[in-house]
DNA sequence: GGTGTTTGCTAACGGTGTTCACTAAAGCGT
DNA sequence: ACGCTTTAGTGAACACCGTTAGCAAACACC
């Protein structure tokens, strides 16, 4: 009597006894209210009376679930990581894979596209941790994020095996430089053995110039100086592509 | 009998009756502990309760002195701003006058070292305003944070009128970027005339970059990744300042 | 000294996270 | 079908939080 359940998500057993899936099933309606709330109310509107009030139950109840209101913004902070990333790669599958520079194109944009609907959401994955201790343990969130940056970390790679661009002078890297950026290389996994410290740092040169501007943009300042930031981010992005050799294209079409 | 005061700060009165006086000194105790709250336990930390209960009175009697906790935060925002406009503008005049090269980059290191030594108050400024409404009256902050831009306006201004680089081609400022562009040049006063909209977007782009490392250093996310930006840091300051025309010293001498 | 303003208090309301003891139900083995 | 174990959820309680209302004491001023 026990229906097959399809395998939903990534590495989650196709069998789940009843209890579980249930179980399943109420951890994501709170984290699905939880994430409502922070859009609706921001992040000091999440709480863990109100997500239980709404669903008919009871505060200490929810701890059944959650260990408490910290572990629950790091869980829903991890799915967002999770829906970014897969937003970007989505973007980046929805054009041929021969067409590299559109490929970039339409990630990046889809980046900020994702940040600009979700602006709570990114205030809460790259602003500052307001909320939690500085020492919470926000591990799940950080497997979610890998997989975010692992999408350009390939398509980086691509314009560096068709060299695309000159690396810059070895000669800027300071020593001190030299070790952040091996240290980098090294743990994000993408180091293949053949990459130059030189491509990392222009890799994290970029990633820093689209990340200012779309933390700008969220984060709202600026507003009342610059009505609309899309026409910086485009120039940016512009001249950020260029240096890579890589083609750009207005958004329009 | 009446003592005459020395007038401190901007813009205050010299006289003031020994009423006004003590009133002045409760809030700014108030609101030193508040800023010593935010620091020592982030945003949340800090609560009239708390505050009150260190001043040896009770939270309803903060109410004469300030109209709310978002009234608080706005404060010692605003307070913030002011002591980074005072920390940036003293660096930059602890140099020659006439040494524009080093007031730049003397200023630049200036704004992320006070960043990192205050990386609360850093996020409460640049930061995702998080814990107010979004439609709460900040212009208290908005004054100091214009005193604080000032210094990077005329030291930019100086570089312009000396010609130390060259305006980017004109055809990458699309219709929509022109329009953004006037509108900053406009309202942060330092629109002289004579300003082409290029060099606005010269300016911009490189406080975008810089903006974004210091937001990702204080924010703390790539320190798993990478255990120390201020490297990051000066090698983005080395290219900024080199397509600016400004020469680059390495931190040290 | 009388008078009006300013200051700070207590009490109270409603909100929050979290723990603990407890009940009721669901699942499971026999 | 029965009993036992595991689990889900509740209610009360504690310690916080922001904020308002009413009231008493201290102060400034004439």
């Amino acid at each position: 009597m026990t229906k097959p359940q399809v395998a939903r998500g990534r590495a989650e057993q196709s069998t789940l006894s009843r209890r579980e899936r249930v179980r399943e099933a109420t951890l994501a309606e709170i984290k699905a209210i939880a994430r409502r709330h922070l859009v609706e109310h921001g992040p000091s509107g999440v709480s863990l009376r109100a997500i239980a009030r709404e669903m008919g139950m009871t505060a200490p109840g929810l701890y059944r679930y959650v260990s408490g209101i910290d572990a629950l913004l790091i869980a829903i902070t991890a799915d967002m990581f999770d829906e970014l990333a897969d937003a970007v790669a989505a973007a980046d599958a929805s054009v041929p894979d021969e067409d590299t520079d559109r490929r970039i194109l339409t990630s990046l944009r889809a980046f900020r596209s994702w940040a600009i609907d979700h602006r709570s959401e990114f205030a809460v994955m790259f602003g500052p941790r307001a909320r939690l201790d500085p020492n919470a343990d926000i591990t799940p969130g950080l497997e979610a994020a890998r997989r975010f940056a692992a999408t350009f970390y390939t398509l980086f790679d691509r314009l560096l095996v068709e060299r695309r661009f000159t690396l810059p002078d070895s000669g800027h890297v300071t020593p001190e430089l030299d070790r952040e950026l091996r240290s980098f290389a090294e743990s994000c996994g993408f180091s293949a053995p053949h990459i130059p410290v030189e491509a990392v740092m222009v890799l994290t040169s970029c990633w820093v110039r689209l990340y200012g501007v779309v933390c700008m943009e969220v984060f709202d300042h600026m507003s009342i100086v610059m009505s609309d930031l899309e026409p910086l981010f485009e120039s940016e992005l512009h001249t950020v592509l260029a240096d890579l050799g890589v083609r750009y294209e207005p958004p329009g079409g």
